[in-house]
DNA sequence: TGTCGATTCCCGCTCAATGGTAATCCTCCT
DNA sequence: AGGAGGATTACCATTGAGCGGGAATCGACA
């Protein structure tokens, strides 16, 4: 499926291009793109033409290229997650005016977490969550939601791979994380306090679709030393249920497990 | 550049491709996704095959193919689209909890209004605007805001060519187009009653960046009965402001034409 | 059982894509 | 002015990925 030497396909490299640009690199010469690739240099000038052309990137006065407009209309045009944001949005508002450091909104995507919206706020300190950003599974209380209501068989095969130790309270054996997910189930919501970076909480409650299976991760991130999390929980769930309903989701089936399969 | 019979390359048939989801058809086969490309049957099997093994399309369990997640991911990574949102966002709110109908933020692109983001409520009633959807600049204020700031001789493109009239009220006639984009200068706000479904108004006002140029539109869509345009444009434009500062904006030059070049 | 559509398999053709090399352009420094 | 270093464009021989017609298979429905 490929021309080319690597054996990659046209679209593999298309990927590659559009996957070169990041936060810390909005934009960049067509060289220095072909650099960060890998890609042959008259490739990446070739490759990129076609890309201007049809305005999936653009090229700035300065010369330097960063991703089109096009490329974000494409994408945001029929996606499920706009339905999901825009469900979200109006209760992570709320969410967000009490707690008043950072609301998130997670998706589970290719084993790991994708935060699909984000509100932050002028205080907001140690926040490495961004929008359309990712971080691992296990690390995060997003995250843990996620997979403790996914699957059993999603489960035993996410937890049967090694797992980093990011901190010290970063769980990575399975036994205790079965544990752990169970008690998230039961209790019916995350609190991980330091598990990715040691100067923030997070503090998660999962939303469910019509079919009761969970859709998102509902969470606030807060500094460490200023967690409150029996205070926060009831927010997190009642905005957490008002999204679920605005998405169909018409009430937890009486003394139904909600894990799923 | 391309290796089909039709002469296109495999980014533009990609873009075909992707072009063909829309909010009214979010998900569909890939025997129909061919007639609606018109792309060979053969052929839009295989690219898509491509393109679900970098996850920019998905398939449902139906076997139906939509957009994937990646997509999204990728084009909303790294964007300008996101920045200007996020310093957007809570301005947006704040006028959407006084005006209580429907607050958009668009920008121009391709000699279109792009709408970017769009705050709506139950109330709203005729409201054709969608995110990452389009609508023709000069029928709608948004648009004419837009085409009102911007160099002259993109305006005096745009003039040249001929314009659809949707309702009785569009304007069509250059001249007359000319002398209301100098008001909607001057008065710093357009105010559009039915220009394009007759039901509805909308006024907008400009957003700018740092370098003074206008950078989007803020507008809100009101039922043409209730338009109170003299109450609804002074908090447009304080957000609007806001919105112009948070992006780096600082203060216009006094005296300065804003018409750019 | 038969029909219709979606999907997959097969396969020979061919030209678009490839990627090395070299020329040109551009910017900054001396 | 000169020239060093990088970015960009131009050139071109090679070749296999993409192409697309056709047929077989699967699957739903009557």
């Amino acid at each position: 499926m490929a021309n080319s030497a690597s054996g990659e396909s046209i679209i593999g490299r298309f990927v590659k291009i559009v996957n070169a640009f990041d936060d810390t690199h909005p934009a960049m010469s067509v060289a220095e793109l072909g650099r960060r690739t890998g890609l042959p240099v008259t490739t990446t000038y070739r490759l990129v033409n076609d890309l201007l052309l049809e305005r999936l990137l653009e090229r700035e006065p300065g010369g330097d290229i960063h991703i089109g407009t096009r490329m974000w209309e494409l994408a945001s045009r029929s996606s499920k997650m706009l339905g999901l944001r825009e469900a979200a949005l109006p209760f992570m508002e709320d969410v967000q005016a009490v707690v008043q450091h950072s609301t998130t909104l997670g998706i589970l995507d290719s084993d790991e977490v994708l935060y699909i919206e984000r509100l932050g706020s002028d205080k907001t300190i140690v926040d490495i969550t961004k929008i359309a950003g990712r971080l691992p599974v296990h690390a995060t209380s997003s995250g843990l939601v996620l997979l403790a209501h996914s699957p059993s068989a999603y489960q035993d095969a996410f937890l049967a791979r090694p797992l980093t130790k990011f901190t010290e309270t970063t769980l990575t054996e399975p036994a205790a994380l079965r544990r752990h997910l169970a008690e998230i189930r039961q209790r019916g919501f995350a609190a991980m306090p330091g598990v990715i970076v040691p100067e923030s909480s997070g503090i998660a409650v999962p939303v469910f679709g019509p079919d009761n299976t969970v859709r998102a991760a509902l969470s606030v991130v807060v500094p460490r030393n200023e967690e409150n999390t029996p205070a926060r929980v009831p927010v997190l769930m009642a905005a957490a249920r008002g999204i679920s309903r605005a998405l169909g989701w018409r009430g937890e089936l009486k003394g139904t497990l909600r894990q799923s399969h």
